[in-house]
DNA sequence: ACCAGTATTAGACCAGTGGTCCAACCATCG
DNA sequence: CGATGGTTGGACCACTGGTCTAATACTGGT
């Protein structure tokens, strides 16, 4: 929890020193970072560091954030669909948008991929749960609509899923950003919707019946 | 790299470091882990310490690299079934064996839940490389083979599918935890089950037509 | 038996880490 | 004016992984 008191900072320097945070822990990682560095580089001193801000720790809960509300603010609230078809338009739309604002703002994204050590991190459980939270919340919401529209299976926890969902969405966007490297933007669009088909096959309501007849 | 004269180096003292490096790198995690404590716990001077191994990365991978031997001969080696029905029994049987093995034997799980981290941390490259390949050509091999029996389908690149299936495997790694912590053994094996049937809606061949009837 | 040369060892030492602490500064208020 | 309390810089701390050196143990050759 940042202190309160750190409201009082002014907000330019504020600015500064969050921006050269951001870029050193999108660059570094959390462990990987050097708060000293951080601090140098914005002209703080220790003490004033530690005067507005608990730690290391604390400062990366504050850049997160950060992103986290630009990222929120930028894809609005969800709305729940009139159907299934609406449904899967609704998601697709999001996923490509997440895409596109991975690949055009590295920073951000080197940050929320760096968002996957805090879950783990000791230090960073405070932090992290302060934005596993809403985070998860939308994605239960979502879940939750599918469901009520017929749109996503019920045969399996829901939790199962959020995390399998979470689990292959992380996996993915490291093989997308490969496929953006060797193959330019055709091949990232493509990977893309061959992605969110896998999202799609993963979700949607399994046919009672035995194994599927074979094909070739 | 292990330097070469790591050999060299008296067996029973080698293996008490490598199970005090064990313990403290399943505990912390790679950058958590204190190189010093390690040494002073194995009775290990510096000067001895870098003698024989490159440093803190070069001694987690060698711990690595034994606990991956362990999972490695216990599992055996993979061979190509006859049909689409034996490779989803052998797959099945092998990822059973992997869950129990996770639960029943906690440091090694925790040491593998860790490898998570190498992938990412610039001192570990190296040592992830030299882990990375043997393990993706299993599952290459177990794909491909899944494919020529038909029992995998063919219209997702390998790659992706390969990323998506470790993906899924290792978040899904921690809601099994989850599972058990709460609601025991039983609980533990319907949760594996319910994994294991995404693994095959994930891979098996999606049937041609238009998105599926309704159900409910 | 002796010595040269190499293998091995302990631990002082180094720059850098995140974090603590305190003396000084400065503004406001009585 | 003095007192109070919010600010500030930076010395300092224990610890980190890593380097280096000087001493010792061990070897083979003469």
């Amino acid at each position: 929890m940042p202190r309160p008191r750190a409201s009082r900072l002014d907000p330019e320097r504020r600015q500064t020193l969050l921006a050269v945070a951001a870029e050193e822990f999108a660059e570094h990682g959390f462990d990987g970072a050097s708060y000293n560095r951080i601090l140098e580089r914005a002209g703080f001193s220790k003490g004033v560091a530690y005067y507005y801000f608990e730690g290391k720790d604390d400062l990366y809960a504050a850049v997160l954030a950060l992103t986290l509300d630009t990222l929120a603010q930028r894809f609005g609230a969800w709305q729940r669909p009139a159907d299934a078809d609406g449904f899967w338009r609704a998601l697709r739309e999001r996923y490509f948008a997440l895409t596109t604002h991975i690949v055009n703002d590295e920073r951000s994204a080197r940050l929320l991929r760096s968002m996957s050590q805090a879950r783990t991190h000791p230090k960073l459980q405070e932090a992290w749960l302060r934005f596993e939270g809403p985070l998860v919340a939308w994605f239960q919401r979502v879940l939750a609509d599918g469901r009520a529209l017929g749109a996503v299976r019920g045969d399996v926890p829901e939790s199962l899923l959020l995390t399998s969902l979470m689990g292959i969405g992380q996996a993915t966007d490291g093989w997308l950003l490969e496929q953006w490297a060797h193959s330019g933007v055709p091949a990232l669009q493509r990977g893309a919707e061959q992605v969110f088909s896998l999202f799609e096959d993963l979700l949607v309501p399994k046919p009672v019946g035995p194994p599927p007849a074979k094909r070739r």
